[in-house]
DNA sequence: AACATACTGAAGTATCCACTTGACAATTCT
DNA sequence: AGAATTGTCAAGTGGATACTTCAGTATGTT
């Protein structure tokens, strides 16, 4: 049960492309086909599918196939290691602001 | 007062570079100078500095040449424009779940 | 069965990027 | 002043990368 290190340089790497991060904003709305984020992106199917394997290696985006159709969705596991690394590169200072931030806006939705 | 919007192409893909990932790891203890970042690293100058443009072309790093020296140190700016980032594409329930998580934490340092 | 749909795979290409070398400039030290 | 330190500039190079095209392969539909 040993979780996979992350590789920031193919994280950070897949998030450099306005592609890739256009076809994330995307997903963000709902799960879409291969077909479906082509098409507004103007760029063919072997593309995308470039893109979304990209993006799959870093765990950015989960794609399952059923029948003839690719279905892409988000994952968070790629999501999370970006913030971890963020949280990592915090100067002192800065942490302490962060935890006061949140102290303060903590009670506003305790679902 | 106009904030400059942030280009996360140059941004994802300053971050996408190990060396520079390095470099930025080092500046969290404390301000360096160019031939302090470049010794570790083991490449030459001219690259560090390279390499620094692009930082701080994002607002990762800032520098200040005194004398013959040029001290390179974190800026907050580019570390927040990339947790901006982060919380804008995070889906729904995940973004609940972040408010329960930060409300269990939060009481914990109240500086 | 015939046809359309939704993808997959291999190979090519133009551009970009990290790094180097080598020549130079500006400060500081002795 | 002379020498060492610290950084700067311009140009070149090898390898990576975002596309493309073209030729398939499943899977649905009629």
């Amino acid at each position: 049960m040993k979780k996979s290190p992350v590789d920031y340089d193919r994280l950070f790497h897949a998030l450099g492309d306005p592609t890739r991060r256009a076809i994330l904003r995307r997903l963000v709305q709902r799960p879409v086909s291969v077909s479906g984020l082509a098409e507004p992106l103007g760029i063919t199917l072997t593309a995308v599918v470039q893109h979304l394997q990209i993006l799959e290696e870093v765990h950015l985006v989960h794609t399952e196939k059923l029948g003839r159709v690719r279905t892409c969705s988000l994952q968070p596991d790629g999501f999370r290691a970006l913030e971890q690394w963020v949280r990592n590169h915090r100067t002192p200072w800065e942490r302490r602001l962060d935890r006061l931030g949140r102290f303060l806006a903590a009670p506003n939705d305790p679902t």
